[in-house]
DNA sequence: GTGGTCTAGACCACT
DNA sequence: GTGGTCTAGACCACG
């Protein structure tokens, strides 16, 4: 887990750490329950500062992608996150223009939008197929 | 044209001004061979110094979406950015993780999505149609 | 002749044509004694506003590439220009220096530079052959 | 390092310091991995402002001559910068064709100029020799 | 008129 | 400590 970060990105590494275990929760490798790793394990294997590695486990929480419970530590929260159905809308309609704006950019035709869109989502839903079935999480 | 920025976001002015330009062009508003702002008039709409919208100008440039000749001013530029083929599909596939990930984060269903994509895709074909068959460019 | 000027570059346009006459120059395609373009003549071949061209020929003038003669027009100055030896040095190291710094940042290997340097003297002195040879200059 | 820039220049201070930089890098002086001044330092030993200290490393690590991690400083990268072969054939090309017009220009004989080049590229390798077998980098 | 550069000084986020 | 951003205001070169 946590394996390619980029120091020289403009992105802070916590953030990029916040990115990856929200992939991995969207992906079912972390499922709902599952422990998540320590400040400590964390900043050994993302290489990183103690310090950074508190701030996205902080992030994550207030983000609602994990919850820490005193002195048995932190987990993965289940069920989709509380969130008011109109800023629903309006974050998943941000998502899909920037995608668009990126695919017009890059010149990309609509035929092969709509091929790549599909066969990505197949191969997301199959990832996380693949997970459900697995019974013991593994994820580092 | 670019109103809205907003001060207390962690993504600099500079960067938000560039994010809206290269949405008008993606969308068709802006056209090849449209001249663009001034820095001193981008400066003025966008309630920003000079120096600012002037790096918000320079970095469109550098990404190839806009030309600026000293003394005349700054134009749109035609076509597609010049890319190799494995860059571009690596970020067109970054592109469509971001928004599988965003959307399982919020507990969107596979056919939800399927459609809201759908949706949107005709809106911005729709949309860029609408400029195209529009003679005169007025954006501001 | 001034065929290729990029207005969008950050060298100023009258320095983009001081370098093309130069070059030509140099190459032998001008000749010493050869009437050169008045600024009326060089506005229109280089698509350039007339103080350009103006601003562009007073720059040849400075550097002792032209002469200007009231009346009947300006001339390409004949024999290499008056320079103190020491001066002469420090510009031709100068030049060398930012030939292999330019090759050393490429990664050329040095055979390659060696190799790439006697051909281009080579077609250079060829070139300039061919122009020494013809009667009649055509240079546009 | 970085001692001697002239305020009255056409080329602006930012970029000669730049091109001493990449003079350092391409001589050897300053190695893969070695840390680069920080802005600040930078800024003092220039005796420049920090934004402008700043804008020369920012271009620096856009010529991918420098790599710089937030809170961290930027360090001197390894390895050559990739680049298309056509582009680095025109690239060393035009750089070629400056010596040989700038030569011409000064009057320099074909012999001489062979001459001097010889020189320059041994006096070249073995600086880069100098400091390729000098372990400890000093180079302010 | 255009964009480009530079300084001064401030504030902020990241490690 | 590091680099990044922003403002204010000045000066300059180019077309």
């Amino acid at each position: 887990m946590i394996p390619d970060l980029d120091p020289s990105s403009p992105v802070p590494l916590y953030l990029q750490i916040v990115e990856q275990a929200r992939r991995l929760v969207a992906l079912g490798a972390l499922r709902p329950g599952d422990r998540f790793l320590t400040v400590r394990e964390l900043a050994v294997k993302a290489r990183v500062n103690r310090n950074t590695a508190a701030r996205a486990i902080q992030e994550l929480e207030r983000a609602g992608v994990v919850r820490t419970r005193v002195g048995q530590g932190t987990f993965v929260v289940d069920g989709a996150p509380r969130i008011e159905p109109s800023r629903r809308q309006a974050i998943l309609d941000s998502a899909l223009e920037k995608l668009l704006i990126e695919a017009q950019t890059l010149g990309v035709t609509v035929e092969e939008l709509r091929r790549r869109f599909s066969r990505k989502l197949e191969a997301f839903q199959k990832e996380r197929k693949a997970h459900r079935e697995r019974p013991n999480p593994s994820t580092d």
